[in-house]
Parts: C-alpha cells; structure tokens; sequence
DNA sequence: CCCTGTACCTACTCGCGAGTAAGACTACTG
DNA sequence: CAGTAGTCTTACTCGCGAGTAGGTACAGGG
C-alpha cells in the first residue's frame, strides 16, 4: 500500500483527514463495512492507526462521515445539472445525465453510497435513507408537477419516484459490468423506459433530447 | 430466544436442517452476514454451535446455502405465476404479481437476498448475480420476443431488464417501509410505469390488466 | 536553550466470534 | 446387555480487529 509515496510528514491536520477520508471511501466500497479493518484504512491512508481515531473517532463515525460526504459530492452534483424552468422530460433527462456522469467517474463513491451504507443497520441506513429521500422527493416533485390531468396520489408518486431511483441504481450497477458503454447511452435507455415504457418502445417510438426535435 | 419452545430432543437430521436454515435466514435478514454470529444462529434454531458446524458447515456455505434456497424459492414461485403463451404485456403483468406477492409473504428472504447477498463480496454475490441474471434473462427474452420491430440490440435489452428488475427490487423495498398498500396495487404501478411511460401517465393514458380490457 | 503544543509512532489490551476437542446421552440391533 | 451409529453438549483455542497507553520528533515562543 502507498509503497511508493515516500511519507510525506508532519502535514496540517486538514490535509491528512482529507486523505484519511478518501482512503477510507476507497477500502469501504471495496470491502464493506465490517470486513474494512481501521488497520487497513490507516494503512492506505499511509498514517498511523492513533492519528486515525484522534481524528475521525470511531469507526462508525468514520463510516457515517464518508456517507455523508459523497452523498452531499452527489446530489450536488445532480443539483448542478438539471435544468429547471424546462419541460419535465428535458429536466428528467438532465438530472439522469448527471447522475450517470457522477457515477461513471465516482465508483467508489457510488459503492459507499449505494452497497454497503443500504445494509447497514445503524445510523448509516438512516444517513443513506435520507439521501435517497431526497432524490426521491425531487423525483417525486418532476412527476407531481407535470400530472396535473392523471388521477395521481401523492403516494402513487412517490413510489413511482422509488421505482425510478431504484430502476436508476440498479442500471448504475449493470453499468459497473459494462463500462464500455458511454454514460449518455446508458442514461437515455432509462430515459426511454420510464418515459416512453415498453408499449412505445416495441412499438418504434423512442424519446430523443431536445437538440434533435424539430 | 425460542424459550417456551421446550427443547425437544433427539430430532432427525433432515428436520434440524430445516429448523437451522430458517433460523439463519432470519437472522442474516435481520444483522447481515458479517453482524450475524454462528451463537445467534445456532441460539435461535435452539440448538448448540457443533451441530450447525456438523449439518451445514462453515459460516459461508452457511450463507451461500441460505442464498440459494431463497432464490430458488422466488423464481419457482414467479415462474409458477407467469402465464406463457399470453401477449408481452400480460406476461410481464402475471410476472410483477407473482414477485410482489412472494416479496410481501417472505420479507426475511427478501431481505436475505436482496439487501445481504449484494454486498458481500465472496462466492455469494456470485450466487445472488446468478438468479439475479436469471431475472434479468427472462425479462429480457420477453423484451426481444416483442421487439422485432424496434431496433433493440441485445445489450439493449438486458440493460433495460436490468432497470426494470432494479426497479422492481427498489420498489419492492419501498414497500417495506409502506406495508399497507396491497400488493396488487404496487404490482400495477410498476407495470404501468415500465410499459406506459411517464409520457403516458402524464397524458391520463392507463394499463389495465385484461379483465378490464373491453 | 528550555517549554509547550501538535503531529505522529510502536506496542500493547481485551473482547468477540469462528471453529474444535472430547465426550455424554439415546436408540436401535443383535 | 454389549456394540455401534447418530444426536447433542460443555468448554475450550485462537486469531483478528477495535480501541488505547505512553512515548518520540519537531516547531515556535520566550
């Protein structure tokens, strides 16, 4: 581990928990939570295990701190590339695009979120939940402002919303064992699923983005 | 654990076996695999550790039993409610029913399956991978069976199945945390969702299933 | 050149849990 | 009533990993 970067010392705290945290992402996702070992963490880190805990604390806090961190790194990052004030389906597309572009280039960060967090019993299944409700009510909200006609409950759309995120992570996750593909063609098949459906797409009738209408 | 079942003595192999596996996947469901202990395990079957270790062997075969049991379970039950020979959407229909009806009388092997089986990293995500591939075979069949019209290469079509199943096993967990709802209903959401299309939706314009169907 | 504080380490303790040794109890068979 | 085959237990070993005690280097201020 880290043979090569000569041990850099005495560096402000700052910077070390900064490392320390993306070491920890790193064995986290490769691991999961109870077979990562803070002996491992320290070590890919390239400290000490002491320097570890008088940072971090505990192993839970450590964990619940690298949730929330790349939760925030996420939704930023979705936030930052939907496109409000647009039709519905460009601001789905928008959003869908994001969230494949982050995954695509922030595997681990997606492993720590979506794979071990979820299973986790403590407060990290709360920490990711909350994510994850977030997601969902901005999904929630997408559908609830263009259903004006359907009969849709506020229910109805919030578990449409979760089936669409869940549809989302799970297609993230065929992506990881198919990652020749480009994040935009992964990205608009689940596009054209959940917003044309299977009866349009037998059928020859596919969405395309808004460049290439009309 | 298991206190006013008086110990009873002396029993066949084959019943102890059953009484083991079902205390194991309920406790697996409940703390995951590396939380869950062989003590608890072999507490809650009500019977003392050597036997587990001498009927079912080490933790991990434990598990990777437990795995396959469950998911043979599942399929078999979703097979069982599939009516071939039917049109696509009526399949998929039969289908989505039968999951949501196994996943709300068997939460514990969901759980084992679902939320456990993904994230260790050993032989069990393969078996997990396995029926989850299964899954993902069958409804990707069925897409390919109705697509000869649409351009669908077959990366497509699996790709999309993978959403689909994701969004079936999402959805199936919000469930969890919305017990109420019947299974019929959230069954129907889901079709709606993959074979209308938001689009759809959107515009008032509803599956039915057939006995409604003119 | 001491003094204080912060970065940092080696080398432990200690509990938990996987897996086992060695034998005790029961039942059936002759 | 041996013998033997299968059920079942108590009571261990032993390694791994979370967390800590107690100290070493280095930096800056007086």
């Amino acid at each position: 581990m880290q043979a090569d970067q000569r041990r850099a010392k005495r560096l402000p705290r700052a910077v070390r928990e900064r490392q320390i945290m993306d070491a920890a992402v790193d064995v986290f996702s490769r691991l999961g939570f109870h077979a990562a070992s803070m002996d491992e963490i320290s070590d890919v880190a390239g400290i000490s295990k002491p320097m570890l805990y008088a940072y971090l604390g505990s192993k839970e806090e450590l964990f619940a701190t690298c949730i929330r961190r790349e939760a925030t790194r996420m939704m930023e990052a979705i936030a930052g590339g939907v496109e409000p004030d647009q039709e519905p389906d460009v601001q789905l597309w928008s959003g869908l695009r994001a969230f494949f572009g982050f995954v695509g280039e922030n595997r681990a960060s997606w492993q720590v979120l979506h794979r071990q967090a979820s299973t986790q019993g403590g407060p990290f299944a709360a920490e990711l939940a909350d994510m994850r409700g977030r997601a969902v009510s901005l999904v929630a909200a997408l559908l609830a402002q263009s259903t004006q006609a359907a009969p849709a409950t506020e229910l109805e759309a919030e578990s449409l919303a979760a089936a669409l995120v869940g549809a989302g992570e799970s297609l993230a996750d065929w992506w990881l064992d198919h990652p020749d593909e480009p994040a935009g063609v992964v990205a608009a098949r689940l596009m054209n699923l959940v917003w044309m459906g299977f009866g349009d797409l037998v059928k020859g009738n596919i969405w395309h983005p808004p460049s290439r209408r009309g």
